[in-house]
DNA sequence: AACTACTTATAAG
DNA sequence: TTTTATAAATAGT
């Protein structure tokens, strides 16, 4: 684009790429900005150079666009007469690995078929095309079985969790009056306690896994 | 930035402003695939419109980045002591058996076509393969961003639910002391004992609880 | 990192 | 939409 044009292909020279990508990087992330700024859309642009660093801008919230962007995903397999969605809409995070696992897989796949079919060739392949077709969809099938099974996994964590919740709040409301009213000690005061301690380390246990399986600073705990 | 520069503000004609997303939005998405290409990264852009349009694009799978982009950003928030990553972790382990019977099928369906594959034979593979590429990637990007989708959702009502329910605990922790404290007159000591009573069975159901939560998420369960 | 000479992108028509 | 004239981006130095 400039003293010389060059070819869209991977860059060779190591040196050269990082300063094209470098440049090119800021010249992306700026006419990013500029469109949302000038036609007032909301942009989400995510990089990562080859050596993994992340670069990423986003007009608004990277969350709320990236939310947005499933719920149109989701439209538009609608339109493929897609069903499953509706039962995988309710699914986990759980499958972060496991979608992981299964675009390893395809990728797998696809390198063998490649191989494999340069050794052979001709138009059989409409028979070859069918197979694939056929693999794929048994493949979906499969994964999908999966999200649904995980997906009722979730939905039942979640509903533990709100057990949990609802559980948590009746005690908050019942400990509130019963600790204002109670004062101090006497005689059966020592079986109260020990009773009262005992349950002090299962709380603190409790409260720990709570920490460790959470806490992405959500405005939940002041309630709205 | 032609015929006159251009103030970098929201373009107030309507008409104006739509030309004007057409045209950069091409020129945006030109420009994060030759990035991509020239430089070998990973992009994902997406863009909505005023009216709420979706465009995007990837330079690979989008859920992928969008997935290797949470990472990144959770492992910043470490700095807040975030720690929900070890919960991440044990959701996900939960999948090593899903993941396991995933590639037991790949593996499967490769023998499958393979088997096909070695009675054709020539290099029109090439365009065989391109189609089969094509196929592939397509119904693996659909079915990525489906699960992206579950991700996010789910990922957010987890925390959101798992930080409310942090907040109840803590709210139980702190008036525990008072409890403790708490022993009782006389009379009183009857009610007192009532009270811690009658957090036994609520302990032991919680208990109970994470027990099966728990459960879901880890292999234990499946025992391999 | 700074400098051009050239290619691209694009505002206005 | 297509066509310019000009602003921006940028490959090579």
């Amino acid at each position: 684009m400039v003293r010389q044009k060059i070819q869209i292909k991977k860059i060779d020279n190591l040196t050269a790429r990082q300063v094209t990508f470098s440049k090119r990087r800021r010249g992306l992330f700026k006419k990013a900005q500029e469109l949302s700024t000038l036609c007032d859309a909301d942009i989400a642009l995510i990089v990562f150079s080859a050596t993994g660093k992340l670069f990423d801008y986003s007009s608004s919230s990277m969350m709320e666009l990236i939310q947005r962007h499933n719920v149109q995903s989701e439209k538009s397999n609608k339109l493929l007469g897609n069903t499953q969605h509706l039962h995988i809409q309710t699914a986990s995070s759980n499958h972060a690995v496991l979608s992981k696992e299964l675009a390893d897989r395809t990728t797998e796949l696809k390198q063998l078929m490649g191989e494999e079919l340069q050794e052979l060739g001709l138009n059989e392949l409409m028979k070859v095309e069918k197979l694939v077709e056929a693999g794929l969809s048994r493949v979906g099938k499969i994964k999908n079985d999966k999200l649904l099974n995980d997906i009722s996994k979730m939905k039942t964590r979640e509903l533990e969790l709100m057990e949990e919740n609802e559980w948590l709040k009746q005690q908050v409301e019942m400990q509130k009056p019963g600790c204002t009213r109670n004062t101090t000690e006497q005689g059966n005061s020592a079986e109260s306690i020990t009773i009262c301690q005992s349950l002090v380390p299962c709380l603190e246990a409790d409260k720990s896994f709570s920490d460790t399986s959470l806490r992405l600073g959500l405005p939940s705990s002041n309630g709205h």
